[in-house]
DNA sequence: GCTATATTCAAGTAGTTTATCGAATACTTG
DNA sequence: CAAGTATTCGATAAACTACTTGAATATAGC
């Protein structure tokens, strides 16, 4: 009975070996990044604010955990989720967090307050004005999870570049953009820099993966902008 | 930007919640058991071999992830599941690790050497001939847990009365029996009883909620046995 | 109102773990 | 070998862990 008991707690002791690696703010914002596009140490560590050294510790732990696997690519080490089913459980944990935890709705309604008018458009009607070519659809991530995969028809705009491009975009036309997810904040701030400059500019809350949930296509590997 | 920070990070300390929560290995076998049925502190507590106060203490970090709810009746609180997608998230966590921690596969391979001759039985086979009715199938987890759900067909023989119910079960017919799932030990001890009984008694690897998933027949709430 | 029971609370302990930093080290490429 | 990238080491301070003990609270039945 008593080997019962053993053979119980080593294998719950297992289990939460993967929570415990889950357990980290930072390593669930590391996971995230990763689950649009495979990365270096250092991009990570810019992206998250960590230090390299810190954020290279905090990626072991992931790896420990086999969330995450590490290749050596010349001077990089470029990680990347280990399985889809990675990315299936990170959702399902924020899924989770986002119908019971209402603190997070409150947050992010108390973060759009300050941004004014940057309602997400509705994705139904989108659809319907993307196909038609009633609207211009715009990805303002880095390239690299533009390549790594996008909603169809969308142009790649990443934020940094958005100057760039301004000349090449319609004026009279509507513009929406969209990143990472809804907590992701390169659309806001896109959005907010195009309408400065006097464009009809929104802003679609969905990234590539709740998009890609509802069945909706999806390209890869195409950099057309 | 600073702003953009700050929402990232109190939003992904949200998420962590949720996974700080589900961290420990005492709670994520206190949900396991909360997936079957709901208890009291009491029952908890004995089934996990911690004390009450601990027990209470665990089940308050779990409420507080809004993970769990409690109810008063009469002396006793009981716990339940504050939403079928904590059962999804917990079951896809199993799953994440059973695909991607070998040491679980070592570690139940290990435990059952020690039980020789209990290797599950085929689900598909089972099925057909529990409709044939040429097996007896019995669910071996405690009424409660009968109650709130149990396979189509099967018979509740909570593992403490087994004793009782020898005379009611069949000498020359298989008998199957099951209980939580994978990592419970209860149907490998009552087929241990049977067998030393001479009866020919088989364990299905499965409990309710992997029947469920594959679509198969469940019932609920009619204490027949 | 008294008593038995179930649960929670408060406080304390001992041990572990955590995130983080800066410096040292290892590796790769040109 | 020089430059750039990543990991490791050592150390720090803080925070947190699971758990125990004993008291407090709540409820039901007598």
């Amino acid at each position: 009975m008593n080997a019962n008991r053993k053979f119980k707690d080593s294998i719950y002791e297992q289990f939460a070996r993967i929570s415990k690696a889950l357990s980290s703010p930072k390593r669930l914002e590391l996971l995230d990044l990763l689950c649009q596009a495979e990365r270096s140490v250092e991009l990570l560590a810019k992206l998250t604010g960590l230090s390299v050294a810190n954020a290279s510790q905090h990626l072991q732990v992931l790896r420990s955990a086999r969330l995450i696997e590490a290749e050596k690519q010349g001077l990089f080490v470029i990680y990347r989720l280990a399985d889809e089913q990675v990315r299936d459980l990170l959702y399902a944990l924020r899924g989770l967090a986002e119908k019971r935890l209402t603190e997070i709705e409150h947050t992010t309604r108390q973060f759009l307050e300050n941004h004014p008018g940057l309602e997400p458009v509705d994705r139904d009607t989108l659809r319907e004005r993307v196909r038609s070519g009633a609207v211009t659809l715009i990805d303002v991530r880095p390239t690299e999870e533009y390549l790594a995969g996008h909603i169809q028809g969308a142009r790649c705009i990443p934020l940094d570049e958005l100057e760039k491009h301004l000349d090449r975009l319609p004026k009279d036309q509507e513009i929406v953009a969209y990143c990472r997810g809804p907590y992701c904040v390169l659309a806001v701030e896109a959005v907010e820099r195009l309408r400065a400059r006097g464009f009809k500019a929104f802003r679609l809350e969905d990234g590539v993966y709740e998009w890609q949930l509802l069945g909706l296509p999806i390209d890869a590997e195409s950099p057309a902008a």
